[in-house]
DNA sequence: ACGGTTCTTGCTGCGGCGCAACATCAAAAT
DNA sequence: ATTTTGATGTTGCGCCGCAGCAAGAACCGT
C-alpha cells in the first residue's frame, strides 16, 4: 500500500535512485526551458540536497560537495540562491537550512513543511483549503501577501511508531 | 473608525504608552500566576521590543536596554527564551528576530504572522479556518503537529496607501 | 574569428546569530 | 542557617550570510 503519508515523508526504504534521477532531469528541462544555466556547482549542491532527503545547513552542503576542493561559502550560498529563485530548492527557515523540492508547485502556492523533531525529516503536505482562509485573513487585515510560507513541527509517521 | 485591520497592525498613531503598560501588566500577572519570576533583565528585554512594535534582532534588543552596561548576548537569549516559552513574545523565524505578542492565544492554536516587506512590522492575524485545513494536512500525512508558525510577507495597509 | 557583454565563480573579509560550559550570585525552601 | 533551585555573568566558539572586488567562462553580434 502506497499510502499518501509516503507521498509527503519518503519511506526510509524507497528508491533513492530513481527519486534523485528524475529530479535531476526535471531541473535540468527547467533550466533549459528558461535559458538558465545549471552550472557544475549548482548541480553539484542539487545533489547533496537531494542524496540527503533531509535539510542541510549551507556548511554541510560544502562539506559534501565531492569536489577536489572546498568552495568557499559565498559560492554555495549563491547556488542555493539560484536553485531557490527557479523552485528547486527550498529554505526551511526555522532550521536555517535548505532542502531539495521533490514536487512542483503553482509557483504563488503556500507550501507546507512538516518538519519532524526527532528524525529531522521534512515533509512538503498540499497547502490546499488552508489558502483561501490565509488570504481571507490577510484581506480583512489590509494586507497583501507574496509568499506564504508555512512551516509546521511535530514528529513523522515513521517516528511515530517507536 | 477602528477598523479590524488596525488591531492587526497597530496604527502609527495609536496610543503607544497604554498599549505598552497593559501588556506589561498582563506580564506581571501571568507570571504571578505561574510562580514564574519577571525579573528585571527579562522585564527590560520585553519592554525593548514593545517599545518597538517591529522585530529586533538580540543584538538590536542589546543595544537598547537602557541599563549601564550592556548585557551580553546569551543574557538577552535566556531572557528572550523565557519570555517566548510564557507566550510573551514570538520568534520571527524568517527575519531572526522577535515580537512582542500583544494579544493572547489559544495555546495550540497557530498564529498567523503578516510580515511587512517594506516598513518591516509585524501583524498577528488570526489564524481561524486554516486551522483545521492543515490539521487535515498533517493527519493525512501521519503527522502529528506540534506548533504551526505561519509566516506571510507582503506590504501591510499603511504601506501600500503611498 | 574577435572583441564586448553578460554571467558565473573565486577570494578576502566581516558582522550578526546562537549557544555550550563553567563560575557566581540571589532567591526559595526546609 | 543551610541546602536547593534558579538567574545572571564570563569566556569562548562555531555557524550563518553576505558585501566588494577580481578573475574566468559562456554567449552574441559583427
Amino acid at each position: 500500500m502506497t499510502s499518501k503519508a509516503q507521498t509527503v515523508f519518503p519511506a526510509p526504504d524507497h528508491d533513492h535512485g530513481s527519486c534523485t534521477s528524475s529530479a535531476l532531469t526535471h531541473a535540468e528541462q527547467l533550466c533549459a526551458a528558461r535559458g538558465q544555466r545549471l552550472t557544475q556547482m549548482r548541480r553539484q549542491v542539487l545533489e547533496a540536497l537531494l542524496a540527503s532527503h533531509k535539510p542541510l545547513g549551507a556548511y554541510e552542503v560544502m562539506d559534501r560537495l565531492g569536489s577536489k576542493r572546498r568552495p568557499a561559502p559565498i559560492s554555495v550560498y549563491r547556488a542555493l540562491d539560484f536553485l531557490r529563485e527557479n523552485g528547486l530548492v527550498h529554505r526551511i527557515e526555522c532550521r536555517n537550512s535548505f532542502v531539495a523540492c521533490v514536487h512542483s508547485h503553482a509557483s504563488n502556492d503556500p507550501i507546507v513543511f512538516l518538519i519532524c523533531e526527532q528524525c529531522g525529516a521534512v515533509g512538503e503536505a498540499p497547502g490546499g483549503a488552508a489558502t483561501d482562509s490565509l488570504k481571507t485573513s490577510c484581506r480583512a487585515a489590509g494586507f497583501t501577501p507574496k509568499s506564504p510560507v508555512i512551516e509546521i513541527t511535530g514528529i513523522c509517521s515513521h517516528c511515530r511508531q517507536h
